[in-house]
DNA sequence: CGAGCCCTTGAAACTCGTCAATGATCGTGG
DNA sequence: CCACGATCATTGACGAGTTTCAAGGGCTCG
């Protein structure tokens, strides 16, 4: 059930064989399944536990009065939600699903129990320090790129994301989202998602159809989005104290 | 030295006399003077310190090929760096003073000894967490927002964050940053900050002028910015376990 | 007193959003 | 198995918001 989240956590740190299966046990508990659209966890309601998707794309979004909405993070499988959001009492900001997705539920109590081991301490600090620093990626993306670069910057860091998890097959993946859910990531309006998708294939750069993502030319797809994976922190069990 | 810092943090987690003694102890320790504009960490460079503002304004920001620049988080009195950046190895965004700064420097060892007080180890994740909440909140106001909305909602959270630290005299404060800084935070051009800016002034809800920045009708400005403190997490003490 | 940076304003161009209509795809039930 | 409805994708025309370019004016600091 955990062996995409072990791909992310372990590429940095390694765990040791009782800590893997404290994380194998957590989330195997309370697996619960949810449709695309369905709300996980309400904005406004208390922030009681977290989650690890499994399987399936999940997302946070903040919806302002008059009904717009801003998708803040993507949530892929084997990603797991920051667990320091227990410190807090309220969300301010809902996660909800994209496509049907099963996740583990994590109590506060259960993320303490993991915690306590300091691999799993390490791992599950670094894991929110990616996630922040993917934020901090797509507020640039949104705010000093344009839709083209946008999009295209976009679909490499999904690429590479899911390639972690195994879920790339070549450069080819599914991605079970519609074209308006991409505009609520990338603050551009669905018609405008569709006009430069289409210039993408014409391009030949990338072709999403059907749900279907393919990567044609993966190097000239980057150069065109400015694309530098620092920020992913790819490198597998790098040197950090 | 620390004052700012310890009612940011004392906010939501009352600390023990050794703990503020701690605390001023490592920030009084290696206090440092930059200049506007000065690098305190260049991106790419090891991630081996962080910060606590003491005075002035400082903020992060990613560069990218051609020079745009983004600015993704502000670090005003009182803040702090986020005390995880030490999980990874390099810096994937740069550091920079806004205004002259003083800023206190700690190493990795200092941290270490400081979050091995619970109470300040709760503090310190509150403190990321509350970044990481605001940061989110600035991808909803690129994404989701005019320009006028955008700049009128910065306005309403800077004013908020500097009331905390004591620096807001009822509802003027100094603001020493350019227009062209607002541009890059709010993904705007300059000139267009300006236009806004003028309109606010017109408008008789705000007037930033000569780097200081006094609010004339704050309801008003709240009103057309659709700013909800929620995500500012204000409310002291709160129960949270 | 001058130099440099910042602010201010106008005009023109462009990117992107909105509106609207048609077509494709998928799931559902007759 | 096909018909239907609903959701999603696609395209065009038009308009609004924002950027860019350019020039002038003001403030501040040496």
């Amino acid at each position: 059930m955990t062996s995409r989240l072990l791909c992310r956590l372990e590429r940095h740190t390694p765990l040791s064989a009782e800590e893997r299966h404290a994380l194998d046990l957590a989330a195997t508990n309370t697996v619960r399944r949810f449709n695309a659209r369905d709300t996980l966890l309400k904005q406004g309601a208390p922030a009681d536990r977290i989650f690890i998707v499994l399987d399936g794309l999940a997302c946070r979004y903040k919806l302002l009065a008059d009904g717009r909405r801003q998708i803040s993070e993507f949530m892929l499988p084997g990603d797991l939600c920051d667990i320091r959001t227990f410190t807090v009492p309220r969300m301010d900001h809902a996660i909800a699903a994209l496509s049907p997705v099963d996740v583990a539920v994590l109590s506060m109590e259960a993320v303490q129990r993991l915690t306590a081991m300091p691999g799993l301490a390490r791992a599950l600090a670094r894991n929110s320090i990616l996630h922040q620093s993917i934020l901090r990626e797509w507020l640039t993306n949104i705010g000093k790129r344009t839709a083209f670069e946008r999009i295209a910057h976009l679909l490499c860091e999904i690429s590479e994301r899911l390639r972690i998890v195994g879920l790339m097959s070549g450069d080819t993946c599914d991605l079970p989202i519609t074209q308006s859910d991409l505009g609520d990531v990338l603050a551009l309006s669905s018609v405008h998602v569709n006009r430069m998708l289409m210039e993408l294939r014409r391009s030949g750069l990338a072709t999403f159809h059907n749900r279907r993502l393919v990567i044609h030319d993966p190097a000239a797809l980057r150069r065109v989005a400015g694309f530098d994976p620092d920020y992913l922190h790819l490198d597998s069990l790098s040197a950090a104290a």
